[in-house]
DNA sequence: GCAAGGTC
């Protein structure tokens, strides 16, 4: 016996080596860079069999079209939908494979060690293909463990379970209906329309199935903001100066927009303008500290509060792993393992000079309260935490630990507490109330000072008390129009509608903004450009019952892919039906190109140019159509 | 010249 293992990532590989091997393992270079290979004897069944451990990095394999459709005027687009798909080892990862068939030539079996979720599996059914290539009968085992604590591990290797090949098909269907999908319609959309509008001179219309849902909600909310009408609305106002305070009271009704029906109300109160207190209570308030930090939380809060691009985040965060200050960054887990030892970490960040008081106090004074438990869990990775302190950072990486390190210890804190009031009083029928709050103790809000709780002070009343108000009138306002979205909103709006993963919606956004569909403004808002308007426009106007731009066709993509997962359809089943949806949402597009041209020519200002003779696919009926662009017709 | 998903 002697067994491969394979993880996702050289971390992992070596994490889980140090771990199996107890601290004596070979250090050996293989064919890739990057991915070294661990030899140590490990014990199964009472005897030592020996071991390698080793990496790949991500996906081994991709995706693409034969050399015959390749090429952009070899075939209509439409026939990517249905065209062959090659599998191939990536090209850039040519050396990774190369050092696992390497490795896995001597081998008897293979553990997989990816991470535990779909892509993980996914990439644990590549490795397998790329090794069996070269030794087929190679027996194939899968390691699951929840964190990569010692306990944990060694019970993975003891106990390893098969490979998934359900989920290792939907990975199979997802790769492949998002290569024809995206493929068949930017051909499209570039072919027909770059060349057609002169300003857009010749740019790469790009189609994604990720990509267009989201530069679908920043053109939505952009229409939100330009159709908003403002509205007139109508409210009471109460206002009371005691000897020992003033307090205002907001309405119970809040507002309303029929100015007559307001003032029905207010006569009906200045015909005996007296409050009457018809309850005073004070009770203890929390304001709860933030959960454990996920990645998609670290894009959104920096984002929000460091006023940094998302995809910047992300290579931020790598580099401060990389460099062993924080924690690995792609997590959705929001609960640490009741394990781990996090009073020690903080001991360590007493180290951190800027925190050294805050952090010691937690140790020292019995401040250390254990976070709050999220609802997340990926099984593979813990929260985002700082790992050791790191004195010698500036600008962005600073800026970005020093928040990763506040969120950690302000979870590792108590709540803050205060004490609130709450005053309600009747004018005749009328409801209104004041509140106040008195904060007593701050704790993690001394760390964290991106979670603002203020203090306001209300006058003292006793149930029964009446009095005049000082100030009783009826005032108007007027609504103010809603905002565009931030990336802080749009990583909100991504994640709760499934479109992309934590890993990938910060490269979403930064694709559309390279493409020119969207820009952030100085201000750091997220605005459509006319050509991102004219697209999700056109399609909208297209009356689609599935539109293009609309989140709904990648969400039935994913209830799909989770339906091979519990094994009630086949990869074949979903990617023929879900070819089909797509392809059927393709041909209503072509047919209906016009009306997309229409709304890009609005946007741009601009007339299409028809003279310009583009090919035009307008049926299915696969690659036989001559090509009559500019380009092929030379 | 196309996608999205891993990760360096």
């Amino acid at each position: 016996m002697r067994i491969l293992c394979v993880a996702e990532k050289p971390s992992q590989a070596k994490a889980v080596a140090q771990i199996l091997s107890q601290g004596s393992l070979r250090t050996r270079d293989g064919t890739s860079r990057y991915n070294k290979n661990y030899d140590f004897q490990y014990r199964i069944s009472g005897t030592f069999v020996p071991v390698t451990m080793t990496s790949v990095i991500g996906h081994l394999t991709e995706l693409d079209f034969p050399a015959s459709c390749r090429s952009w005027h070899s075939c209509n687009p439409v026939a990517l939908f249905t065209s062959p798909v090659v599998r191939a080892v990536g090209e850039k990862v040519k050396d990774v494979a190369k050092n696992i068939t390497n490795e896995a030539r001597a081998a008897t079996h293979l553990y997989i060690w990816t991470d535990c979720d779909r892509e993980g599996e996914g990439i644990g059914g590549e490795i397998t293909s790329v090794s069996r290539s070269v030794n087929p009968r190679l027996v194939v085992r899968r390691a699951h463990f929840s964190s990569v604590l010692a306990q944990e591990i060694h019970n993975a290797m003891q106990n390893p379970r098969d490979l998934d090949m359900r989920q290792v098909a939907a990975v199979e269907a997802r790769t492949e209906l998002d290569l024809r999908i995206g493929s068949a319609l930017t051909r499209f959309q570039t072919l027909r329309l770059s060349s057609r509008f002169t300003s857009l001179n010749d740019k790469l219309i790009s189609y994604g199935p990720c990509q267009f849902p989201t530069l679908g909600f920043v053109v939505d909310q952009f229409l939100r903001v330009e159709s908003f009408v403002p509205e007139t609305f109508w409210y009471i106002y109460l206002e009371h100066t005691k000897d020992d305070g003033r307090a205002v009271f907001t309405w119970k009704r809040s507002k309303i927009f029929d100015q007559e029906a307001c003032f029905a109300l207010y006569a009906k109160c200045m015909a005996a303008p007296v409050a009457r207190v018809t309850s005073m209570r004070s009770r203890p308030k929390e304001k709860w500290k933030p959960l454990p930090l996920t990645t998609v939380d670290l894009q959104k809060c920096c984002s929000r509060y460091l006023r940094l691009a998302p995809d910047l985040i992300m290579s931020i965060a790598e580099g401060l792993y990389n460099q062993g200050f924080i924690s690995y960054p792609r997590t959705e887990t929001d609960q640490f393992d009741p394990n781990m030892d996090l009073k020690g970490i903080v001991a360590k960040l007493v180290q951190y000079a800027p925190f050294s008081a805050y952090a010691s106090s937690l140790v020292n004074e019995d401040g250390f309260k254990w976070p709050r438990k999220g609802k997340n869990n990926d099984k593979a990775h813990p929260p985002i935490h700082p790992v050791a302190p790191a004195n010698n950072l500036s600008g962005n990486p600073l800026r970005v630990y020093e928040f990763v390190t506040r969120r950690f210890l302000a979870c590792c804190s108590d709540n803050a507490k205060g004490q609130a009031t709450e005053i309600e009083v009747l004018v005749t029928d009328e409801q209104f109330s004041a509140s106040g709050l008195m904060i007593l103790k701050r704790n993690y809000l001394d760390i964290y000072p991106f979670d603002r709780w203020s203090e306001s002070s209300v006058p003292v009343y006793r149930q029964g008390d009446s009095f005049e108000p000082s100030v009783f009138e009826m005032r108007s306002g007027v609504t103010t129009a809603p905002k565009l979205l931030t990336d802080f909103d749009l990583i909100d709006i991504m994640d709760k509608n499934g479109i992309g993963t934590d890993a990938t919606h910060a490269d979403h956004i930064k694709k559309i903004i390279e493409r020119e569909y969207i820009f952030r403004s100085p201000d750091k808002f997220l605005a459509p450009s006319t050509l991102g308007i004219g697209l999700i426009e056109g399609y909208d106007s297209m009356g689609l019952e599935l539109s293009l731009s609309k989140p709904h066709l990648r969400c039935e993509m994913e209830r799909e892919l989770k339906r091979i997962c519990d094994g009630a359809k086949t990869k074949e089943d979903v990617v023929r039906e879900s070819v089909n949806l797509y392809k059927a949402v393709y041909m209503k597009s072509v047919d209906e190109v016009v009306k997309l041209e229409e709304s890009l020519g609005r946007c741009l200002q601009q007339e299409p140019d028809s003279s310009v003779a583009v090919w035009v696919p307008s049926n299915g009926s696969g690659g036989s159509e001559v090509c009559k662009c500019s380009k092929c017709s030379e």
